[in-house]
RNA sequence: GCUGGAGUAGCUCAGCCCGGUAGAGCAGCCGCCUUGUAAGCGGCCGGUCGCAGGUUCGAAUCCUGUCUCCAGCUCCA
């Protein structure tokens, strides 16, 4: 708990003990987080951070980061060290050091680190000029190239623990009085080491230097920090939780899909349980649609070079499509996306005004050249299918068309219990075509609509698409992750490469404007998100199998399948387990399985033509009359209702 | 693509360090059992140890290459 005080002269540590905070770490004062041992100046409010606060833990991990920093200095030497932030539930830190470090090598720098934690070295700040930065970290080209930047004024490393606009160094001076480790560094951090209470070094992994592909590689350590060990034992739980919930596996236990060697990375095999999932998935889709005024097209999955020419596809994306497949009379490629099929549609007849907003969605397949190291079960494929559309709309009808397309987008997610949780609006990127112009006008629209919508976002700049900018939506898991799903985008490029047209009601030729929009953006990651979502225990209306009856014994077995039928009839899906298992057997596996309704039916059901329910939950009624279980089961189904309603 | 780790039966894993031609549980199949809310009992089947070379009298085990997967970086729906 964060607790506040009024300054008065004294410094971080008075205050804290005076306020009777517990475990204090740092101080926030007129919105900065500080350290401690600073000294706000008298009727300053300040805020006491404590080792459990977020903003407090974030000192411990940072603290931490600097341990492990002076660890592996000293089992390493010849080491450099770049730099080691806190990140969301830990730290990290990366190194240029001559072996990449092992498994047993973090094993060795854990001890290391705790022999310093046990040590108590204070942590001691100090701002020094860019002249005695230099002399300090001579041998230390990463450091030196952080000062260069603060010099500049760059602070692009602001986020990472360095930059900002004094130059600060901290130093980790031990009980004797000996500085055992310096690091030029941002802060602030906890008064000592020994406030490190739980911490553990997670993994180890190569990692570019600024993050650029074109920079050395260093080596990164991952680690995480904890007020306690028990809350240091809960967020490893947790991680527990979400491999538990890996929808690669869940989707191999479940038999939903599955890939195979022969048929190439990244491209998945939908097993039939997976297929029903995703029929009833795209069905849900399917009726919005045509809802929301849509027109159903299909187009192929390959066309010739001269069409991505058009599109642009071929000079901006190329590195992203399948190759070239030669061909007489033309060569081919792979679509990487639908839409300039969709535009060749509009093209093909004049169109009026009337007609507009024209819009035109396709479940399309796409292929996509993902690099090796990228592709990640069904949330990086490389053959995907996008829930796309194309609206083809005047300039003036922009805005209100995206406030419509937020609208849907809402009404889809609401259907799975999800989001949207995260917006993020993109814009102009380096490889960007089309005017300045152009890109105004879009970005404005996508402003205005965002406003509208009610939507808060945070701008990304530079990472729209090269035809145009665009919002992206992410969406929030059971388990705290964020998932992006949605995109769309303004595009006055493809509009103006295909000479697309409308007749305005003054007779006038005119150009329209696209918007793209997927809003489950890939089936198949929208599915492996979903089943990480629900750790593979899906709504009713979507679960493979809605309901099983285990009959008791073998002579349960005709009545099972007669109680059966009657589900089956309403479009049901519904399977009878007549198996030689025991019944607790047979509970066992549908449980596993997940199945949301298990009936269970033995002699006192027969006679009375009911079903015991076991919901998968647990939760059991029994002598539910069969009938009035498969009314409310349709009900349930029909309304795509996300909890059980039975 | 880059850095590190890993590939043994459908799944989870043992065997590998210290070469001597593969083993468990679950799943599957067959039989017995006829069951009241998360694993009844017995039997059987199942693997050219990712793939290709090399070393060796002999390779799951040692060496090289390659593919795939995992974590991270980069890139993205």
């Amino acid at each position: 708990m964060t607790v506040s005080i009024t300054a008065d002269g004294r410094d971080g540590f008075a205050l804290a003990k005076e306020a009777g905070a517990s475990g204090p770490v740092a101080a926030v004062v007129g919105g900065k987080v500080r350290d401690l041992a600073h000294v706000p100046a008298s009727g300053e409010t300040v805020e006491i951070l404590t080792q459990a606060d977020e903003a407090g833990r974030e000192v411990v991990r940072h603290s931490t980061a600097h341990v492990l920093a002076q660890a592996v200095l000293r089992l390493y030497p010849g080491a450099r060290y770049a730099i080691g932030p806190p990140i969301d539930d830990g730290f990290y830190y990366d190194f240029e050091v001559a072996d990449p470090f092992t498994p047993e090598d973090l094993d060795r720098i854990e001890s290391e680190m705790r022999a310093i934690v046990k040590a108590n070295q204070r942590f001691e700040r100090a701002e020094i000029s860019s002249e005695e930065g230099v002399a300090t970290f001579v041998d230390q080209p990463y450091k030196l190239e952080i000062i260069r930047g603060v010099a500049e004024g760059v602070d692009a490393l602001e986020q990472q623990g360095a930059g900002g606009e004094v130059l600060s160094l901290y130093r980790n001076v031990d009980p004797s009085g000996h500085t055992a480790f310096v690091d030029l560094c941002r802060g602030p951090h906890v008064p000592g080491t020994g406030r490190i209470k739980a911490f553990k070094l997670l993994r180890s992994a190569g990692a570019y230097w600024r993050g650029d592909e074109t920079k050395p590689m260093l080596q990164r350590i991952y680690g995480t920090a904890w007020e306690s060990k028990d809350a240091l034992a809960a967020y490893l739980h947790r991680l527990e939780e979400a491999e538990r919930r890996d929808h690669r596996r869940i989707g191999r236990e479940l038999e939903l899909y599955s890939w195979e060697e022969e048929v190439g990375p990244g491209i998945a095999l939908w097993h039939p349980k997976g297929a029903i999932v995703r029929q009833a998935l795209e069905g849900l889709s399917r009726d919005l649609h045509l809802k929301r005024g849509y027109k159903p097209v299909y187009t192929p999955h390959i066309g010739k070079a001269k069409l991505w020419e058009s599109s642009g596809h071929l000079d901006h994306f190329q590195d992203n499509m399948f190759p070239r497949m030669e061909y007489e009379g033309g060569d081919y490629f792979a679509k990487p996306m639908n839409c300039p099929f969709h535009v060749l549609i509009y093209r093909s007849k004049t169109r009026s005004y009337r007609e507009l907003p024209y819009r035109l969605s396709e479940l399309g397949t796409v292929y996509r050249n993902e690099r090796s190291g990228a592709v990640h079960g069904l949330l990086r494929s490389r053959g995907f299918t996008q829930d796309d559309s194309h609206i083809f709309c005047t300039p003036d009808q922009v805005v209100d068309e995206l406030v419509e397309v937020v609208d849907f987008l809402r009404e889809l997610y609401a259907a799975v219990g999800m989001g949207p949780d995260a917006v993020r609006f993109s814009t102009k990127p380096d490889n960007a075509i089309g005017t300045q112009e152009q890109w105004d006008l879009a970005e404005s629209a996508i402003e205005q609509a965002l406003q509208k919508s009610g939507l808060d976002f945070r701008v990304d700049e530079g990472d729209g698409a090269f035809y145009g900018p665009k919002i992206d939506i992410d969406v929030r898991d059971a388990i705290g992750r964020y998932w992006q799903l949605c995109t769309i985008q303004v595009d006055f490029q493809l509009p103006d490469r295909f000479g697309l047209q409308y007749i305005d009601d003054e007779g006038h030729r005119r150009r329209p404007v696209m918007i793209h929009r997927a809003l489950f953006g890939s089936i198949e990651r929208f599915f492996g998100v979903l089943v990480e979502h629900f750790a593979g225990a899906f709504p009713t209306w979507l679960s493979p199998v809605q309901a099983a009856l285990i009959p008791i014994a073998d002579r349960h077995a005709s009545y099972a399948y007669a109680a059966a039928r009657k589900l089956s009839e309403r479009g049901l899906r519904v399977e009878v387990d007549d198996s030689s298992d025991t019944m607790g057997a047979k509970i066992r596996r549908r449980q596993l399985e997940k199945v949301p309704y298990m009936l269970i039916v033995g002699d006192d059901e027969q006679a009375a033509e009911t079903v015991s329910v076991r919901r998968r939950s647990g939760k059991e009624t029994r002598g539910v009359s069969v009938g009035d279980f498969a009314r409310d089961l349709e009900l349930e189904v029909s309304e795509r209702r996300v909890e059980p309603s039975i």
